[in-house]
DNA sequence: TTATATAGGACTGATTTAGTGCAAATTGCT
DNA sequence: AGCAATTTGCACTAAATCAGTCCTATATAA
């Protein structure tokens, strides 16, 4: 397991999405949830959840919708994840404050703010821009919904 | 969020406690809950899952109990980890077979299955010794259970 | 043979997550 | 001015997962 969940993936999906078009153009809540096979709700709800944290540019009122704030190469898996999801952190311990009530073997907080860290440090290093252009990676086979 | 779940860290923490102690020594289930304060059932499926993994090797019976079943240094907290909670992928699709029934978007799984490496290596590189000695790490404050 | 431990599974309650729905605010078009 | 399309912001419900518990069987030392 160990998954980010499935709201942040659809997130993502959708920002990938907007990032296909061109550039400035808007796209509604309606025509992604179309595109996607996300459920509009859902749709509605991460779109929202986007643009409150600067990724996505809402146009409000009729023909309105969203665009990129940002060219896709500024924003990163780690952005996005952040905005979904809140902080990125492994353990309770390695946020802010420590609430863990264990004993002092809870110097494990240390590594784990390093492997925080370096996670961040993985997300940190894909754009929007990556995830869009899919063939740029190594020959990986990206078929979806293939089943067996 | 993005976290491992509570029981991984509390194993971890177990796994750690054990690491304490002299090499070969073992370590019954009550003294550990003891120790970390975690409760002893709980204490108990942990180090059953740990031990069917190979990480702790048991010894059944009067005077049993559980220890490392290889030098601190040779378990990684990716194994651990994926001892405690199943494969390492970020999400649904970065596992063998992709299952979402997302539009061609999810070509966007190519990336994802990157990024799961990156986390990998970051878990990969850090192992139970390094949890077990707390301030070989820089000075990052481990102070447990300081709440404001 | 008895006390102490692990082994393995089934079960339950609590928390989190995914998904839905509705009323308000904003804007373009007629 | 009024209507239709669209975002905004909350509140709510159902489903899934997680954390924690319990019980029975097996192994071993004394």
């Amino acid at each position: 397991m160990m998954r980010i969940n499935k709201l942040t993936d659809y997130g993502i999906v959708i920002a990938v999405r907007i990032a296909h078009g061109e550039p400035g153009r808007l796209h509604t809540a309606r025509e992604i949830a179309a595109a996607t096979r996300v459920p509009q709700p859902t749709v509605t709800r991460l779109l929202k959840q986007l643009a409150r944290s600067g990724i996505l540019a809402s146009t409000r009122g009729a023909s309105g919708g969203y665009a990129l704030a940002e060219p896709p190469e500024a924003i990163s898996v780690a952005r996005m994840v952040e905005a979904l999801e809140g902080p990125i952190a492994l353990t309770e311990c390695s946020e802010a404050i420590c609430n863990c009530v264990l004993e002092e073997d809870c110097a494990v907080e240390a590594p784990w703010q390093t492997i925080s860290l370096a996670v961040r440090g993985a997300l940190e290093s894909v754009t929007l821009a990556d995830m869009a252009r899919p063939s740029l990676a190594p020959p990986l086979v990206a078929l979806g919904g293939v089943k067996a």
